[in-house]
RNA sequence: GCACCCGUAGCUCAGCUGGAUAGAGCGCUGCCCUCCGAAGGCAGAGGCCAUAGGUUCGAAUCCUAUCGGGUGCGCCA
């Protein structure tokens, strides 16, 4: 069930009877006509700008074409009244049936909401993809729940998702790992060490020094760099990964694909991706322009191998390959995207930290030249967290001394929080993360002002059943019902245009009005008895009232669903 | 210097493929409640949507320019 959905095909079928009756001219593009809720819940239940997107088109007047639109519709007997107003907009009022028609189906059809607009099409979402030198701090858990979310989103809305990270395995970055594993190796066997500059100090890996001691002994102890290093970078990254894995986990987000960098050296994979793009005219030998404005102060020029991603929309060429001819890492990547292309993706999207902002442009240039325009690519930007306590800034962390941590986040609040306070602002927005405050049980808690309505709704249904009450035949009455009611009829139309636009924040906002709709049916509760939802002494009354918030209960939780938090059914 | 993101109430932020009188929370003011259907309720004040142009029946939303904030800018991933 859709309503705005099925209005709208009311709306549509009407104008093709004006069509066929003569009173619209052949041929228009009902494309544009919506119908959506009303700012003012005055106006009505649904508005329609059908008259005046047609006017123009139709070569009549906004007022003429809805006065006899509005004949069309209050035929029908969903519609009990349609009132043409402002510059031509049709304001619908439905008949009190229709409203609990609606409750009644989200009860009986047990996936309201979900869409069926993706078509099954191929999405993988790439998230995270942090380099694998240690644990994932709160920038990181940002993108993990937004992209877990976004995920989630498009699953729901019908997409055949693939999660996915990449690993950074194949770079300079864990070659200082590796050497800074192998001083907490020197360490655990008893020596003193210094951490220079370009080593992790972190104390997370003195026990992966110790476990590398338990494995290798003392085979390494005053070895030089050549003896060690391959195998201490192996061991080091796949530890590190399952530290990562344990985090992501702690979140409770579980990728499909982990995907490999080192895996495309040395296996002509990267070669592969590049003699496409060279078959394509793409790749070329060439001298950049310095940047302008501050020049770097080691500039000179330099022949390099670059791609064109200038035609393609970006500023500049960029260079595939260092001047000692090894590659970029701007290669690999490109390689790593062939091969999500060439899996047959219907649609690709990268979930950055907006301090990578500068690579959308190539990246976006490097699949469009791949899939011949073919496969759409989507980065979003995940801004800046700022984390206080006590209303103060938190900056340290326990483990890594230096960051705070997901698992201090996670520690501190619990996932469910976690996840809901991360998606409580737009992605590309900075997002304040109150620690004290995410714990607060008070309505300035949005966490808590969801999960509080969806116990509500439990705890009501609880009392019925108690009284030996079923949920029946909706009944609804009183203005602040049919508000739930309404707003219970715009979660499918949410999910559509959060899955659209890849915000899955819009969700987080959706279940805080609903919330706010269904306390404020609760609170008028309070002084009038005859809106309580259990009746003691009518049992039949008792059956209709519980629809409501049972329905209530079974979209706040395909909602939080969505969003990876687990619906309470108590507060404690 | 260039590119990208952002600029909406005192503060933190929503705002649907362009729609009607621009919303929420906090804070502020006033009234009510102290009932476990508890972890407050109701009402009110507060905005030239950064600025200036443009597109059109209609712009916070799209385009251009300017101002202000953030991020990034060859051999780092």
């Amino acid at each position: 069930m859709n309503l705005f959905a099925d209005i709208r095909s009311l709306v549509i079928a009407s104008l093709d009877t004006m069509v066929s009756e003569g009173a619209l001219p052949e041929g228009l593009d009902f494309a544009n006509v919506a119908v959506e809720p009303p700012r003012d819940p005055a106006h009505g239940d649904m508005a329609t700008n059908a008259a005046m997107v047609l006017a123009k088109p139709a070569g009549a007047k906004p007022r003429d074409i809805a006065d006899a639109l509005a004949v069309k519709l209050a035929a029908d007997d969903r519609v009990a009244s349609a009132d043409v107003a402002g510059p031509g907009f049709l304001n619908l009022r439905l008949d009190a049936s229709v409203w609990s028609g609606l409750v009644e189906a989200i009860l009986v059809e047990g996936d309201y909401g979900q869409s069926q607009m993706g078509q099954g099409a191929k999405v993988n979402v790439e998230y995270v993809s942090a380099n694998p030198t240690g644990p994932l701090h709160v920038g990181h858990t940002r993108g993990a729940v937004f992209g877990d979310a976004l995920a989630s989103l498009l699953e729901y809305a019908g997409h055949d998702v693939t999660r996915e990270y990449y690993i950074n395995d194949g770079g300079a970055q864990v070659d200082v790992l590796a050497r800074s594993v192998y001083l907490r190796y020197l360490e655990a066997h008893g020596q003193e060490v210094a951490f220079e500059d370009g080593t992790y100090p972190g104390d997370y890996l003195i026990e992966v020094g110790e476990a590398l001691k338990a494995k290798v002994g003392d085979k390494f102890v005053g070895k030089g760099e050549q003896f060690w290093l391959d195998e201490v970078r192996e061991f080091a990254t796949e530890k590190m990964m399952d530290l990562i894995r344990a985090d992501l986990a702690a979140l409770g987000v579980e990728m499909d694909v982990f995907f490999s960098e080192k895996s495309l050296y040395g296996t002509g994979r990267i070669e592969a991706a590049i003699e496409d793009l060279e078959g394509k005219g793409l790749i070329y030998k060439g001298t950049l322009e310095p940047p302008k404005g501050k020049l770097p102060e080691d500039w000179e020029p330099r022949e390099q191998t670059l791609f064109k991603s200038t035609d393609y929309g970006d500023d500049v060429d960029r260079p595939i390959m260092k001047s000692d001819g090894a590659w970029t890492y701007f290669a690999p990547d490109i390689a790593y995207h062939f091969d999500k292309v060439s899996r047959g993706f219907d649609q690709l999207i990268d979930v950055f930290g907006a301090d990578h902002g500068g690579y959308v442009k190539r990246m976006k240039a490097a699949v469009a030249a791949l899939s011949g325009d073919r496969v759409p690519l989507d980065i979003k930007l995940t801004q800046l967290v700022k984390l206080y306590k006590n209303g103060e800034p938190f900056k340290m962390s326990k483990r890594a001394g230096t960051f705070v941590t997901l698992r201090d986040v996670v520690d501190e609040v619990g996932p469910d929080v976690t996840r809901f306070i991360m998606l409580t602002r737009k992605n590309d927005a900075p997002l304040d993360f109150d620690f004290d405050k995410a714990l607060e049980q008070s309505k300035d808690n949005p966490v808590f002002y969801v999960q509080y309505a969806n116990a509500r709704c439990h705890s009501v249904l609880r009392k019925a059943a108690d009284l030996g009450a079923r949920a029946g035949v909706p009944l609804l009455a009183d203005s602040a019902e049919f508000a739930v009611a309404q707003k219970l009829a715009e979660w499918p139309r949410v999910v559509e245009i959060a899955a659209r636009t890849h915000e899955p924040h819009r969700i987080a906002f959706y279940l805080y009005d609903l919330a706010s709709e269904f306390h404020t049916l609760w609170n008028k509760g309070n002084d009038d008895a005859s809106l309580r939802f259990v009746q003691d002494s009518d049992s039949a009354a008792t059956e209709g009232k519980i629809a409501l918030p049972k329905a209530v209960s079974v979209v706040i939780s395909a909602g939080l669903g969505i969003l990876g938090v687990t619906p309470l059914e108590e507060m404690r």
